[in-house]
DNA sequence: GTCTATAGTTCGATAGAC
DNA sequence: GTCTATCGAACTATAGAC
């Protein structure tokens, strides 16, 4: 039974809920909804014990971005071995589920340092990890169709448009949305239909 | 002598003073740095009148949308005049100066009504007056490689594309920018260099 | 237009009991 | 690990004098 105890702070119940909580919060209401009074009344517990488990509001801003990136990162792994990746890929970039948290913590960043870098360091690992994985399915070198968009600027075109376009959805902008959602699907099948190893077409 | 007096409300030095500190705060702090305390100490007056100016912080808010909105498209409607207009577009928008502030408004439309149905609003009259504006000079119907991007998803990609660059670029990400900035610039090359009042190529 | 004064809130962070 | 109690500060908005 000892090895299912959890009394370690990084472990603890309510540490959890502090996260959640907090979490929802900027979801709902935006960054500037989190304070230790609010997340501790919203958690059932003091405003003291969110300063126990993260000494600054900094920290827990933090500890919620960490949690989301690191699984955001195993879930991209896993997207990213699909038999159409970079379709999956965009699939799973175009939910809004986590853009409007990263939208947040995007303004976030603009004024507090510890963010912004916290933030910058994630997504260059992110995107690494993206062409280290399309990479070694035999893209962005020489193949056929792929020579004018390398793969880095693919990434990066995809990352933008979903972020823009999820945004724009939730605000009620749609206008040009559908042209671009079709013209996005032709580019990624010129790369998904083009791999190494299925037959080049002509 | 009485043609140039400016005592009513809305042309006041006092409310442009306030207008632009709010601007400037937004912009190197973040809205949540925007208070009538703030604001007031900052423009040398005290917080009473700027409640006097802007009844509550929302109008504070608007009042400095409003204004950035108008200025940019009347500048947009000069920029779409250029002998190259979607160069000169790409050009506009991915200097930086808008950007941020920009960011501010979308995290504050995220869950402030009015601020959202605002910008949803200026949106959209924003991109139609794109459109118009370039399809007068005779893009987007069937001009010979235009036919795969059809205009309106352009100015989805143009905009999502310079957003998201400059936001990157102030976070210091800077992974693919390259290779996407030439990416677009051949894409842009395409429609400009086949303007219906220019000569075909082939 | 601009001010003083103030009511009523909410906040970050800490000390220290249990 | 969770609490009470508290300091010191910031905030929105209004009333009313000048």
């Amino acid at each position: 039974m000892s090895g299912t105890r959890r009394s370690a702070t990084d472990n603890s119940e309510t540490r959890k809920v502090l996260l959640d909580v907090t979490a929802r919060l900027m979801r709902e209401e935006g960054y500037a909804a989190v304070s230790s009074r609010r997340v501790g009344r919203e958690a059932g517990v003091t405003p003291a014990l969110v300063h126990y488990y993260f000494a600054t509001l900094d920290d827990l801003f933090l500890a919620v971005f960490r949690e989301g990136a690191e699984k955001n990162l195993s879930r991209h792994a896993r997207v990213l071995e699909s038999p159409q990746p970079l379709h999956a890929l965009w699939e799973f970039s175009i939910e809004p589920s986590g853009t409007a948290l990263l939208t947040e913590f995007m303004a976030l960043a603009n004024h507090r340092k510890s963010i912004r870098s916290e933030i910058a360091e994630y997504a260059m690992r992110f995107r690494r990890l993206q062409l280290a994985l399309l990479e070694s399915r035999r893209w962005g070198q020489s193949e056929p169709t792929g020579q004018d968009v390398p793969l880095p600027a693919l990434l990066v075109v995809l990352s933008c448009l979903s972020r823009g376009l999820v945004m724009e959805d939730e605000l009620g902008i749609t206008e040009g949305h559908a042209e671009t959602r079709a013209l996005v699907e032709q580019l990624l099948s010129r790369f998904d239909d083009n791999r190494a190893d299925r037959a080049p077409q002509a």
